[in-house]
DNA sequence: CTGAAAGCGCTAACAG
DNA sequence: CTGTTAGCGCTTTCAG
């Protein structure tokens, strides 16, 4: 068995409360007392035990963050912010993969309130309103990153998807494109109807009509947007540009493209919402949407850490800015092809 | 306050132990009973405290993940392997960022202890070797990661460094490259002393002598990679290929080949230990050594497991195949320039 | 400046 | 099949 907080006392002729005293500064403590407390501890090697303290102090101070896939290269940036914050803040985080799928999250959320974290970062799934709906009466703070979910008013962290959709939909009608199709996420999530509601804000904006063949609704996953895609090469009018919904999509728009032996740009252009991995200077070629995912990661986990304080009443919706980055995914030639 | 076990068990108008046994399903309870019971814990939405529990039965069902960057795609892939084996057991997964920083390092252990996780899965740092064998005196269980250590008997879980590297640094030399540069990472880590040691046994099996001018070594940081690619480049006789031992080095060779305007592979060939991120089918140039990352995370979490269970006593070192896939960077011409 | 008592919420050990 | 007692290791409360 470990060394407790007793034994050392005993060693250090004091009691148990002046140890915790000492390892947490709290009350006064006599500078000799303190000293033979801490040579007590190291000569036992204590280490505090956490467990009994958050048992005791009703704190664990412990985040948890739910993403969808931390392979998703804008998942793994937010959880680096995510966790720079926290780890500045001595919190540590449990990481929690969901998939997009509600019934992993709820397994989540069983065991992460069983473990009495001090609130969580949640990406959400397109089903999560019930679940969150429970966190919020079973009083469980959290904050919602990358989605809105409706119904559920809570700090959210997210970027500007409409704008960003609405930027990159003109650039490719402003280059020549007429028929621009679209692949989106479940209209359930924010990002599904933002970005949707941004393509067809651009084409308002150019006047121009949208073929609703043109409009494809599935998951956010690279297998929807490849059975989506293979739809629209199929269709009799088939469009000149697609538009990935995210980064996810735009991959299975690509194992399409290249099923159908169809070159990027000539044969199709692309463009996404959210970048894909790659290296700057060599070889990065798709045209999109890029969120600030470090700096979505690092705010949320301030903003949670400050509605734990109890510092902030108000629920704040930060919406971050995107950027657009073209390069030759597009076609549009303003980007040499290395 | 929480609703606790207590208030089920009078709700249910039982004892707090009947509760306790309807929720472990231990111990024989009466289905009546425990129907009551279940009936009281929906009502109440009653949620029991791990805490509680852990401080009782002295175990967390918690490992943490130590390591050196999340956004590192090998670590990133390494991670959702760990995630899925430890979720499948029902164990949480604390995640932790080192930065190849000792101090960090010490931080997040001390914290860890502190929580008293049943166990660590570790990307160690250079400088390790102290605090693993502290780990071992508190008994505490953990498996190396990516790198043995000099000195620490303990379950390790890596790739084949030395052959991989043997393998690709034989690529170059069978395709017409004499002057092979190799930057490596620091020679106090396994897989820094393995990587020089394949390079040097291709080239002795070729029957090469090495320019020791030609082996440059560094720490894991890009920042690294581009010092010491253009320490390379200023010296008299340059090579026709850099080896980087790993990808942040390789990322840093790439930066110093776009600082002195250099082509690649044409004016300089590439490969690298570690894959870069890229999408398959569209632009991933980088000839490499590639690791089965997700695979090194299950496995090296199902022997923590293992260990925790106390189902096993031997040290296991498990050294798994690496791949080498050609591409573009290394200039031989077995693969077509899309 | 220091300590005693009590209890955070749960379960092992023993009893019935 | 069910309950009582005790205690995991710490900190809050109150008293010196």
């Amino acid at each position: 068995m470990a060394v407790t907080m007793r034994d050392v006392a005993e060693r250090a002729g004091v009691s148990a409360i002046t140890v915790s005293r000492v390892i947490n500064g709290t009350g006064y403590v006599h500078e000799e007392t303190q000293a033979r407390v801490l040579a007590a501890i190291e000569a036992m090697r204590y280490v505090p035990n956490s467990l009994a303290r958050s048992l005791r102090s009703q704190q664990t101070s412990t985040l948890a963050l739910l993403v969808t896939d931390i392979t998703n290269s804008f998942w793994t940036t937010v959880a680096r912010g995510v966790e720079d914050e926290a780890a500045a803040q001595n919190y540590a985080i449990f990481l929690c993969n969901t998939d997009e799928d509600p019934a992993k999250e709820d397994r989540y959320l069983e065991m992460l309130t069983q473990r009495r974290v001090d609130g969580l970062l949640i990406g959400p799934t397109p089903d999560s309103a019930s679940m969150l709906s429970r966190l919020h009466t079973l009083d469980i703070k959290f904050v919602l990153i990358d989605r809105a979910v409706d119904g559920i008013a809570a700090d959210t962290v997210r970027s500007d998807s409409r704008g960003g959709a609405a930027n990159i939909t003109q650039h490719m009608l402003t280059t020549g494109h007429q028929r621009v199709a679209f692949i989106g996420g479940p209209l359930t999530t924010s990002t599904g109807r933002d970005r949707l509601n941004g393509y067809r804000a651009a084409h308002m904006a150019a006047g121009l009509a949208i073929d609703t063949e043109l409009i494809k609704i599935g998951s956010y996953h690279r297998e929807s947007g490849r059975e989506l895609t293979s739809e629209l090469l199929a269709a009799e009018r088939r469009p000149t540009a697609i538009f990935a919904g995210n980064n996810q999509i735009a991959l299975g728009v690509l194992d399409a493209l290249v099923a159908a032996r169809m070159h990027l740009p000539n044969d199709m252009a692309v463009i996404s919402f959210d970048d894909l991995p790659g290296v700057d200077g060599y070889g990065p070629f798709m045209t999109a949407v890029i969120q600030p995912a470090y700096q979505i990661g690092r705010i949320a986990t301030r903003l949670l850490l400050e509605r734990i304080a109890d510092a902030r009443d108000e629920v704040e919706e930060i919406v971050l800015p995107t950027q657009l980055v073209i390069r030759r995914s597009c076609g549009c030639n303003a980007v040499p092809v290395v």
